[in-house]
DNA sequence: TTTCAACACGAAAACGTTTTCGGTGTATAA
DNA sequence: TTATACACCGAAAACGTTTTCGTGTTGAAA
């Protein structure tokens, strides 16, 4: 039994311990060795558990003398309150999971970060679960976790989740009465806090920035309608051309479903057609296109400007640089932590009603628009 | 107490449950509502925990009647067991942590996403922490996760601890009985599993190739040296130079200490310079010595070459896109986190010695090089 | 000397599991 | 009828905490 043989390392240093000589200059070099929990001190040093529980914490209950005594082995011997039992006693993990489709894509990540950001100036972990645009790992992760592995959940829907449309797993951890905060790709038949941009709202500036600069012919470069982004990005495009009295014409609007091989579609749409500004409902979209305009002997922005959306690492180092609608994640999901905290540490459920937050974005001009 | 009145929403089917007639179609639509335990099982029907327990765990000790109809009562009720007090119980809490210096770096993005795969086949979740490059936040995270709350650690050493060398978290952890794999930014201070690639080589290939190219001056944009990984392929390069006899020019060595505003230093080393082509150890560094280069009008490939590090967005997307050093983070995840579930599923820490495992990187050809 | 408060501490319950062990009751064999 | 076997089930310990309540000792006041 290891766990034993670690009290008698050190005897000698231990009975002085005992005898109340405290040498906290020689303690430190023997923080090392293995877990050491409330009831193997209370037997070493003679006493009950509930005696070194409150010594540790400082109880008033307890005698100086015994405090200092429990204390002073306590650090001798490195403890740290087991954080599995303090959940299981508190039934509170001061662990929230964020859910998100996929880390790589530049946008989630620094949404992740703004969660962690929060997350631990507050005192709790982030469990990082990717659904990998899977309706069924969503599914499993999400059964998985509610059953006190965590406090709750910050997610956004992946993409068979929004096609299929079906969200009882939400329902029912909500309904066990886990918060759930979604951020990004939300959906409205789900009632809980959500954080957003106004997607449609920035297509239309974006799409209106382009208009102002004199172009007639804007191409879209857009998701297909389930993504709900995808969407309503397409609605802010069409509603700003229509503002302007500009003609919606379909060849001009890609819809692109697959995230693999759409290089062709884009090349297809800018050669087949006479247009001078694309607007791009991500960053590959817009990247893609503007490689592809490039070799089809377009220069940008001489001969054709492209927005982007979403300002990550590509949008910034790219050649030129693209102009795009920023998407501030870490302020997203730094949002999104704040709302599910709140809501963890109010009073026993207020049922106070849901919100909705909208981030603001921010359009940033840089070498692909003229 | 809302837990009881849950007990008498649906009293009538439950009498019919109790009276084994169990109508599954039925059930599903009754799903909801909080969580149950065994305890509230039990005293609902009339049995000891321990008969609920080993009834959901099909123990031959119990009838075939009362199992079916306790099971039939928990899938009624939704019964999951929780985790955590499985954890407590088990002393094993399924979960792994990965500790990063940032996770807005495609790198290890792409390490997390392997991680996250080998674990979830292995029925482990992750958990992930961010250093932000910052000794104290690693050493806060670990000291704080190292109770009980997980059964791993995965890690690479943030700038601050590499620069510091203090690595006195890391090994208390490991004496505290914890395995913990290191990846990417490693120390041979510290005895554990670790999962690299040969920086040392990669870089001494990187070079040679553009040595076979006909490069004479060639650069190399690198970190300071405490950065291990910098360093390594800063050695590399020299190495490559030594061997084929060329000279090796302090001034065409550039180390990068900061990781802002470092265009001026690329720029001045690009301007005052006759390099016909750079090594650079990151892709950030790559991009950036091709935007430098555009602006004092030298032409990439043309006029410059350009190798990169880590194949990421960037270096994809990037026009032209960049020749670069694949560093495949998912593998990489993926044996760091094969690695850790071993050890921590081998029977008893048979201390069996510790392993370095090193991934193969790769040259990727694009358009960077001539 | 008796009474009572303050003090110092321990026992035990609770959180939700699993598992070991022991104890019923019934049926079978002697 | 008695002994044995077996099927079925419950009590309790264990994991590591915190907290409530109870209890014994001490000293001072009556």
């Amino acid at each position: 039994m290891k766990t034993f043989s670690l009290f008698h390392y050190f005897k000698v240093k231990i009975d002085r311990i005992k005898n109340n000589v405290y040498l906290y200059s020689e303690i430190s070099i023997y923080l090392m060795k293995r877990k050491v929990t409330l009831k193997q001190i209370a037997r070493e040093l003679d006493v009950s558990i509930s005696t070194v529980s409150k010594s540790l914490r400082n109880s008033l209950e307890i005698s100086e003398d015994t405090r200092q005594k429990v204390q002073a082995f306590a650090k001798l011997y490195n403890y740290k309150p087991n954080n599995i039992a303090l959940s299981l006693k508190n039934k509170k993990t001061k662990t929230i999971c964020i859910i998100i489709p996929e880390i790589i894509h530049h946008f989630f990540a620094t949404v992740i970060s703004g969660v962690e950001n929060v997350a631990n100036e507050n005192g709790y972990n982030v469990l990082v679960c990717l659904s990998d645009e899977s309706f069924d790992k969503e599914v499993i992760n999400m059964e998985m976790l509610a059953n006190g592995s965590i406090d709750g959940f910050i997610m956004s829907l992946s993409k068979e989740t929004q096609q299929k449309k079906d969200f009882h797993h939400i329902v029912e951890v909500i309904n066990q009465g886990m918060p759930v905060v979604m951020f990004d790709r939300v959906t409205n038949e789900i009632l809980c806090d959500k954080v957003i941009i106004d997607d449609n709202l920035a297509a239309f500036n974006a799409t209106q920035y382009l208009i102002d600069k004199g172009f007639k012919k804007i191409g879209l470069i857009s998701t297909v309608d389930y993504v709900s982004v995808g969407k309503l990005r397409t609605e802010g495009y069409i509603k700003a051309l229509k503002n302007n009295d500009l003609k919606i014409e379909e060849n001009l609007i890609l819809k692109i479903e697959d995230t693999e091989n759409f290089e062709e579609s884009i090349a297809n749409l800018l050669a087949n057609n006479e247009i001078d500004a694309v607007f791009a409902v991500n960053e590959l979209f817009a990247v893609t296109a503007i490689k592809e305009a490039n070799k089809l002997g377009k220069k940008v922005p001489e001969d054709i400007s492209i927005i982007g959306f979403t300002d990550g690492i590509i949008s910034k180092y790219s050649s030129p640089s693209i102009t795009t609608v920023s998407q501030n994640g870490v302020k997203m999901g730094g949002k999104a932590a704040k709302m599910l905290i709140e809501r963890l540490e109010a009073e026993e459920e207020d049922e106070e009603q849901y919100k909705t937050e909208v981030i603001e974005t921010e359009l940033v001009e840089r070498e692909s628009t003229k």
